[in-house]
DNA sequence: CTTCCTAAACATA
DNA sequence: TATGTTTAGGAAG
């Protein structure tokens, strides 16, 4: 509070200093009020969490920002010095007048505070304005080309971002996390070679064509639904009240890879495999779940699975895991790698598993029949142009939401549970023998079902891995392995959601880079990761 | 040398 | 015009 006093004297619009991470709430997306200044949103609702910052930041923001922020050198000038003063903080100074993080780093943070994971890049702008203070004056004036064009810059540069067509209107693409992170700055992870995958997918995507413009949505099963009113916030749950039309869990992802099908490279092997990613990212290991929630909805084919674990070598995941882009169009196919689903499934498992595994993935995914939209499959979007439309490389199709919904709920959980609860609730009252798997021929009944199972599958694979993260879990490994009550109770949930979320807030700012702000001691911090991991997959490669 | 920022040229819808 | 992609140059660690 001190330090917010203190900045708010200097600068009234701006923020003592941004720590996004520090409030999340306040810089959600399900935006609790209109145009909040951000002071009063934050002192508010951040409630103590965020309250530690620096207090040199916000003076060092401000002053930064009104004195030059015209410039590059501007801006670094003053970073650099009023650095000096914020520096005692940690040693860090920050780089930018805005504060350590970078462009990306923002992105990803703001494509986080999303529900759903995901926006557009004018509500990225919309949210860097909001919850930036550096940015806040300079939204809407002209001043704003500078950075939006880094920004767009950024979310095209780096692979950790992804674009997800978006079939409403004619809405600009969603952007997303790459699940498989590439990150490019702080978490140096695996990162063999100097280029990294940002740079080097970067490059081998640039060569792609570019002549060739993409037909982004020729096929477009669900284009007609329109998504209507898709939400101007993804977040909004809108989606998940119609699902009845365009919700289809379908989606179509192309993985990470690159064009050239030839990913040789170990770096690539490792990153398709969502889960064994994991591994190596945490802050992502909410995005993955997302993906694994939706896919595992749909790809509960457990013995494959289970080969694939033990096996996780690492060349047979690739391989199964996906096949992207094949320049034939059989090649389309995407199987996606078991390993993806792995961790989730095998709590499903438990406690959903019935179904028995006839449909594999391949079984889902089957070329040949293209499943009506029903069918939560992903199939590499038979929209990808033979021509090899430079689109799929990091594109990611993604329709209708209910996969991604359930992530979305636990965002609105803590905003209105109630509208929550009435379907979970429902839907744990729903056999747990349902067949999850949306072959094909099932989907009709699937259809009937899904708004339901998707549901219940959601939650418990939140459960299942949520616990994981959770610090506070009681027994996470207990519960993972053991299995997961169908009948939790929500509150259950959303605690788990809850901690879930923080936590892995939390852990991405450290992550991140080290953000001054200090939490609450995290007392499972460390953990973290291998808590997660060693928990939820065991498997992992390591 | 690598990471990042910024600017800007292009390409598309 | 808004979005996206790419390429370039420069600064900082």
């Amino acid at each position: 509070m001190a330090e917010a006093g203190g900045a708010a004297a200097t600068a009234p619009d701006i923020d003592p200093d941004f720590e996004p991470q520090s409030r999340p709430r306040s810089c959600t997306w399900p935006l609790p009020r209109p145009e909040l200044p951000a002071g009063a949103a934050e002192a508010g609702g951040t409630g103590g969490t965020g309250a530690a910052a620096e207090e040199g930041a916000g003076g060092a923001a401000a002053a930064a920002a009104a004195a030059g922020p015209g410039r590059a050198e501007g801006a670094r000038a003053g970073g650099g010095g009023g650095a000096a003063a914020a520096a005692a903080r940690k040693g860090g100074s920050r780089r930018n007048a805005w504060g350590n993080l970078s462009y990306a780093d923002l992105i990803t943070q703001a494509i986080e505070s999303s529900p759903e994971k995901r926006l557009t890049l004018s509500q990225i702008y919309d949210w860097m304005v909001r919850c930036v203070p550096y940015f806040k004056d300079k939204g809407d004036s002209n001043s704003s080309a500078g950075w939006k064009n880094s920004i767009r810059h950024n979310l095209s540069l780096h692979s950790k971002f992804i674009k997800v067509h978006n079939e409403a209107t004619g809405k600009s693409s969603w952007w997303m996390l790459n699940p498989e992170g590439g990150k490019s700055g702080k978490a140096p992870r695996r990162r063999a070679a100097s280029m990294d995958n940002s740079s080097k997918l970067a490059k081998v995507r640039s060569k792609a064509s570019k002549k060739k413009p993409p037909l982004q949505s020729a096929p477009e099963a669900t284009a007609d639904s329109p998504g209507s009113q898709f939400p101007k916030w993804p977040g909004s749950p809108s989606s998940r009240s119609n699902e009845d039309s365009d919700v289809w869990n379908t989606f179509r992802l192309s993985p990470i890879l690159t064009e050239q099908d030839d990913l040789h490279d170990e770096e690539l092997l490792p990153s398709m495999v969502y889960s064994s990613a994991s591994s190596n990212v945490p802050p992502t290991v909410t995005e993955e779940l997302e993906l694994i929630d939706g896919l595992n909805l749909m790809s509960p084919s457990s013995s494959v699975l289970s080969t694939q674990q033990s096996t996780s070598s690492g060349q047979i995941q690739r391989d199964s895991s996906f096949s992207l882009r094949s320049p034939s169009a059989a090649g389309q196919t995407a199987t996606f790698g078991n390993s993806l689903f792995n961790p989730v499934e095998m709590s499903l498992q438990s406690s959903v598993s019935h179904f028995s595994g006839p449909q594999t993935l391949e079984a889902l995914l089957t070329p040949g029949s293209p499943p009506p939209r029903d069918v939560l499959m992903t199939q590499v979007d038979p929209v990808l142009p033979q021509t090899g439309g430079r689109m799929s490389s990091r594109t990611l199709l993604l329709l209708g939401g209910q996969a991604t919904q359930s992530k979305m709920s636990s965002g609105n959980l803590r905003g209105k549970p109630a509208e929550q609860q009435a379907e979970p609730v429902g839907a744990s009252a729903l056999p747990s023998t349902l067949p999850i798997v949306a072959s094909p021929q099932n989907t009709a009944s699937i259809n009937s079902l899904k708004a339901p199972v998707s549901a219940t599958a959601a939650q418990s694979v939140q459960l299942g891995s949520p616990p994981l993260l959770s610090s506070a879990g009681p027994a996470p490994l207990g519960l993972n392995q053991d299995r997961l009550p169908i009948d939790l109770d929500i509150d259950m949930y959303m605690e788990n959601l809850e901690c879930d979320m923080d936590y892995i807030i939390r852990s991405e700012l450290m992550d991140a880079d080290g953000l001054d702000f200090n939490f609450e001691p995290v007392p499972s911090t460390p953990s973290y990761p291998s808590s997660s991991q060693a928990s939820s997959h065991t498997w992992v490669p390591s």
